[in-house]
DNA sequence: CCTTAAGAAATGTGATCACATTTCAATAAA
DNA sequence: TTTATTGAAATGTGATCACATTTCTTAAGG
């Protein structure tokens, strides 16, 4: 029978949308939030029965996923979620540092007043979001403020590689918020804002490096080999146990 | 009838392939070296015709291509090659400094002599192909050359996104070149093995950029206008026509 | 108790079919 | 000549089936 542990959380299903994109939108969202923890098998039959769609619009969309480098084609084709090594996640964190420093810097000529003011409301929920310890919420009205400042400009190419990104951190970061009780102690955001408003590049970039940091940097790595390593404590190549 | 103008190189097909993995390979190839150019319709039963397969691997061949904004879905959930444009011609190469600036930086530490050994041999290969006036094999050299760099990395997560980068590329850098009569005036891999030797980190970063630069710097505000915008030549916006 | 072997179940893959929508082309009207 | 219209062809999509391989389970043997 079909995986009953996997819980895949309802999304809006629009109209014009094909049964291949909603599976592909349900399954980035619970890789996203972090629904499917690394190592849990993913099969195309088991995806298909739990969102009730025929397996064909399933491998489409993990196609995708995996093409975003969200899962992880093994050689005897199986799919899995890919697991964490100290390792990858650096280089992850480090990547997104370069990235979205430059999607920063090529959307601050286009950021107007009018995407200042968004940001604040998206800010005001997440302090919200923080005192609720709704994590699932603060996860993604992160992405949305970030989001929404790299793709001021619109002729911008980044995103997309971003977004592999956050899907690679995701179903991670759920984990690891376990062992930590939240993050965020300090609101980079509003030192984003600042420095959006004043349109001074350097604060911008310098605060934008701060706020992804400060999202992972509570991971020492004594806390990484904790969570990654409960075994041989050792090795940082050791593969993500649940 | 299927389009008798759409050419797909043969490539080689390993033993273990799946169908849809060649369909994968063949496609990134045929787009890597600009055999499709941009505009030109991209249909399921075409390529799978063209390729003597059944559509359902061309699917997913497709999917992964999107994915990697090699091709566009369009509203009409007709796939196109994505047209170019001046503004996202220079998002495209500003982004690929960003990354691949970051990617030499990480792998610096884990250069071998070996693949310093290495890069020479690709390097002598694309000296012989600039006399030949070879382009393909000097596109391809030109990315193994970078791709080898990057990967002593083992632990790198950026080639996925460089390799989008150039697939984004590929098709333009083709029909820019029927404009010019060759590019790579300046040999940058030199000064970039040169760095590697001396594990200067500095230089290595900014040779690389130079690099970049050099393989598409010949291509002025002018130049592009030219290519791109037959037409409307004042209009940076106006879509690569054939 | 552990290892091994065989049968059963599950899985990925690729082809084919049916259906709705879109695109194209030929014809008719202005 | 140009513009609508109408029927045919082409196209994307999703479901289903068959087949080969893999994985899991069960039972026998040590």
């Amino acid at each position: 029978m079909t995986n009953p542990s996997l819980v895949l959380p309802e999304i809006e299903k629009s109209g014009k949308m094909t049964i291949q994109e909603y599976a592909y939108v349900r399954l980035r969202h619970a890789l996203m939030v972090g629904s499917i923890a690394p190592g849990v098998p993913v099969t195309i039959r088991g995806l298909a029965s739990a969102m009730e769609i025929s397996p064909t619009p399933v491998r489409e969309a993990l196609r995708r996923l995996s093409s975003q480098n969200a899962l992880c084609v093994l050689e005897n084709r199986r799919i899995v979620v890919p697991p964490m090594t100290a390792k990858r996640f650096h280089e992850l964190v480090s990547l997104r540092c370069a990235i979205e420093i430059h999607a920063a810097e090529r959307a601050l000529p286009y950021i107007s007043d009018n995407i200042i003011d968004r940001l604040v409301v998206i800010d005001t929920i997440m302090d919200e979001a923080v005192k609720a310890e709704d994590q699932i919420t603060l996860i993604i009205q992160n992405q949305l403020f970030h989001g929404h400042i790299y793709r001021s400009n619109r002729d911008q190419l980044s995103m997309p590689m971003i977004e592999s990104i956050w899907l690679q951190l995701g179903p991670f970061m759920r984990i690891a918020l376990r062992h930590v009780g939240s993050f965020y102690g300090v609101d980079r955001h509003k030192e984003i804002i600042a420095a959006l408003r004043s349109r001074n590049l350097g604060d911008l970039l310098k605060a934008v490096q701060a706020d992804i940091h400060d999202g992972v940097g509570w991971l020492d790595n004594d806390a990484l080999e904790k969570i990654l390593g409960p075994g041989k404590s050792g090795n940082t190549d050791e593969h993500l146990a649940l």
